[in-house]
DNA sequence: TGGTTATTGTTGGGGCACCCAATGAAACGG
DNA sequence: CCGTTTCATTGGGTGCCCCAACAATAACCA
């Protein structure tokens, strides 16, 4: 009797043959995509001491201007709890500034400082650059279409 | 001087205007579209007390035949570590079996069983459906490109 | 006006996907 | 025969995601 694998797979070839449905399914693709994206643009970040989300945000304050936790997580999805955690950072590294709004005294105002800007610079070429070697296989058009795509999947309801 | 938020976003709108740079990235769409992806198909899957690797694993099983849990791994990109607890929790619930390979006695040899089909039946038709909701914002030819883009950029290498 | 409802920041707990290192058993290769 | 590789397994760790509760505060409305 054979080995389990000797009846499939080309032992040949380091990849072995994989016919599977799972692997033509969208949710299983992006879920492929998204890794290996999460893999270069963290790797690329982490020359700099960043993560992906401490980028993330970062590159929102700097956008939205004085703005409030709350703010950011919707624009960004991300969980409350998890915000906390980030601008904690962000303060502690003082790439932003947490005032109390005078206005309205439960919320933060979240401000990039002058560090941040510097640190954001950086860090956004080194996102791009990971962003370029995830769609290196892609044209200049196909990486439009596949944003454009993207664009319509990722946040339904917008 | 006025509220953090007031002078940014549309207060009338239920999501923040957000002209963040990082939303464009293909790296943040991705992770956003398999984020909702993965809910979609966890969801659907739970009904069937199913997970999204569960099936994954189960569906290469049943495509594979007799098949190692290194290439099981392998093809559907799972760290071993996982796969043992996976082949577990299917094996305890006897959606496959776990013999050893006489030819290679490190090996096992995972099968599907009778019941590991008819599960399989079941959670196929819930994948497929949740992917088609995951996809309801593109017509079939913009999904077959967003699959021939996705495959392009989620496995370099292959 | 006053009482209810909603929002904000925070803390706590938990789940799932992903990744790396190490181990003993077994197979492989020169 | 001996070094190298593969396999299953165990262990530890990170990151993103989700829900629930809470006190302080603001907004709403009857």
């Amino acid at each position: 009797m054979d080995s389990v694998e000797s009846r499939y797979g080309d032992p040949m070839s380091d990849i072995p043959y994989a016919p599977s449905r799972i692997r033509a399914l969208p949710s299983w693709l992006l879920g492929r995509a998204a890794a290996r994206g999460h893999r270069l643009v963290a790797d690329a970040l982490a020359s700099e001491g960043m993560r992906m989300m401490h980028h993330a945000v970062l590159s929102a304050v700097a956008e939205l201007g004085p703005v409030s936790q709350a703010e950011l997580g919707r624009t960004l999805s991300i969980d409350p709890k998890d915000m906390v955690a980030i601008v904690n950072d962000l303060q502690k590294d003082e790439l932003v500034t947490r005032t109390p709004d005078p206005k309205d005294r439960r919320k933060n105002a979240i401000e990039i400082s002058a560090e941040g800007r510097r640190r954001l610079r950086r860090t956004q070429r080194l996102g791009d650059e990971a962003n370029a070697e995830l769609t290196a296989a892609l044209s200049a058009e196909e990486r439009e279409q596949l944003i454009a795509l993207l664009t319509r999947i990722a946040l339904p309801g917008e």
